[in-house]
DNA sequence: TATTAACACGAAATCGTTTTAGTGTTACAC
DNA sequence: GTGTAACACTAAAACGATTTCGTGTTAATA
């Protein structure tokens, strides 16, 4: 029987791969009787049991995921779609989505919209059909422009959706978000309790979320601390467009601020290069405060102090909300939108004392 | 037969996805009239192929790809497997990867090994069950340094494998790399060039692939120029302890070094940080250069000279060398190493001056 | 000796497709 | 009137698994 099984177990290159029938065939019995055995059914005889379980070892069989997700109509892939990857803060969102799904089971599945709504539309339509049991997007800047959501109302008929970092109210589903209010506003806040007292803010566009609600709690402090901002101290950078050439405008104005609140990394890095090109002492004469906590802040010198994300986290409450909703018998308990905090980290492009 | 129609597909969000033989049923036909008037055969009358099909719109009807891919015995899916994702260089790899899979009409999962070899070895064993078409993988340094490879050996026999990045002689198939060796051998060549006596090099422990190459390049410039380097300038960070407490070493040194060529860039901007604190003048006294092209070096302050690494080129050609192989009916034509090549960029960390 | 329970296994359905090999009807030519 | 070609469609197998429902044999029990 041993001399049988190796001189068969040559063979494995050659053929295909090894599946339930051909090892039915090869110990003469049925594909029900090695599917149970292999489960250790009792309904198998020891003797069969263990016979099939060695032939199977030997041949290093792997049961095939497709046929078996195709019969339990469930895939156990999540779809995750982001605008793009070489950036890191969906990187870190990226790691806490694996991290959680992997505990649970599930594997991932990651595509980029290249912020594009064309590519975002064809993503969702290459993985809706049974490949994933839900799906887990940010949405494309050119997607929030545009404002058509069509497809991911098509989607949520047929396959949970859960959106995270940039979402849209329009679209009914579960949702995690950075406190991005909070976020602008603790910024500000800090700046003019560190004794700026003109203060300028580097944006996006309306139409990006993130971007809206930071400023929005920028605005909200300006206003609580009476704080007056001339319009050309807003600046929503075109991406479209030069951004160093955007912002350069506001470091180079006659009266020019005294602390700056960008609303990413880039722009806060970039802003404070231009600064320092011009001679300008940071943070004496000139305060930055960025957004997301990544390699640029802590490299940029002075480093950065700016809004710790906690992309990580956002990943794995984004991937417990999918995995609930997709494993609730009753999918039909209330929608929610999960708030990640963001955390002050004060480095050096800030002054210290109050 | 219009009302008909339009009746029932209010039900549609009620019951589960519809499928062909669903649409069989209700028009009276059978599963495969459904398929061939899908695909417009002539077998089927113009007639019924246009009731399908209009039935088919206005279901939303979209072909499982699962069972699809479960007949085609295809997935259309390559499986690829990085030590981690919240890594510049390792972004940009993937961005090219998937550029090319959707070229071709693949699609890409992505696994993260955490630099561990028990999570490589379970990211494999998961998808490699009919889940993925090839597996495009960089090895993990636990791997490299157990330097245990026997589930890429077990892995080969089923689905063809392409290495990229950090890659290992024992393993025989395609592979992509960076033009490591070269890399090394430019920046310290350019280091000699603009006056620099007294070169370091930190680099990782020689299990890992590229660093070691780097090394090896260093080490051949210093040799053809004659230049005698002290063991106190070759610092091997241990990434399990404090990196900055190594690095600092060779900053404090009483005779320090004049140029310090970098692995990577956290290493690079690290150093650096580290001498400007102690008030040597960047690159007057001392030179840095690193190794890839991220938002580190670019915001860096003095900006980063480093060898820029083409990521995105590299994902590119390590898909294409896949997915060949997955196609060409004789796989069995020799396996092919490419070298990607790596760009000097020249920023204001270095001297200019020959 | 007849009935039944336990045991060990197999047949067939199922998941959603595609494809090959029929099948039945009509129409036309001889 | 018969043979056959074209037409329009269906049945069934296949992909690789699991699972429900049988079924035949043996052994224990009445």
């Amino acid at each position: 029987m041993k001399i049988f099984y190796i001189c068969k177990s040559q063979q494995k290159n050659m053929g295909a791969k090894i599946t339930l029938k051909k090892i039915a065939k090869e110990l003469g019995v049925s594909t029900s009787t090695v599917s149970k055995a292999l489960s250790d059914s009792h309904e198998i005889s020891v003797e069969t049991r263990e016979k099939v379980k060695a032939f199977a070892k030997m041949y290093n069989y792997k049961p095939n995921s497709l046929a078996l997700r195709l019969r339990n109509q469930r895939s156990m892939v999540i779809g995750v779609i982001i605008p793009e990857i070489v950036h890191h803060f969906f990187s870190t969102v990226i790691s806490g989505i694996e991290h959680g799904a992997n505990e649970r089971g599930y594997n991932v599945m990651v595509c980029f919209s290249d912020e594009s709504y064309q590519k975002e539309v064809l993503n969702i339509e290459m993985l809706a059909g049974g490949s994933v049991d839900g799906f887990l997007v940010s949405i494309a800047k050119e997607t929030q422009e545009l404002s058509d959501f069509r497809h991911f109302e098509d989607l949520k008929e047929e396959v949970p959706l859960v959106l995270f970092d940039r979402v849209h109210p329009k679209i009914n589903c579960d949702k995690v978000v950075v406190d991005d209010f909070g976020g602008g506003y603790k910024a500000t806040e800090y700046l003019i309790k560190t004794g700026c007292k003109k203060l300028a803010i580097i944006t996006t566009p309306d139409f990006v979320s993130v971007g809206l609600e930071r400023k929005k709690g920028f605005l909200k402090a300006i206003n609580d601390y009476n704080i007056a901002v001339p319009s050309e101290y807003i600046i929503q950078v075109n991406e479209k467009n030069d951004i160093t050439a955007q912002i350069q405008k506001v470091i180079n104005l006659p009266d020019r601020p005294d602390g700056i609140f960008a609303v990413n990394e880039i722009y806060a890095a970039t802003a404070m290069k231009l600064a320092q090109d011009k001679g300008i002492k940071i943070p004496e004469e000139m305060s930055f405060i960025g957004f997301t906590d990544g390699y640029i802040s802590q490299f940029s010198n002075p480093s950065l102090s700016t809004l710790a994300q906690h992309g990580h986290e956002m990943g794995e409450k984004a991937i417990e909300l999918l995995i609930n909703r997709i494993e609730s018998k009753d999918s039909d308990f209330p929608f929610q939108t999960k708030v990640i905090d963001v955390d002050l980290k004060i480095r050096n492009s800030t002054k210290k004392t109050f």
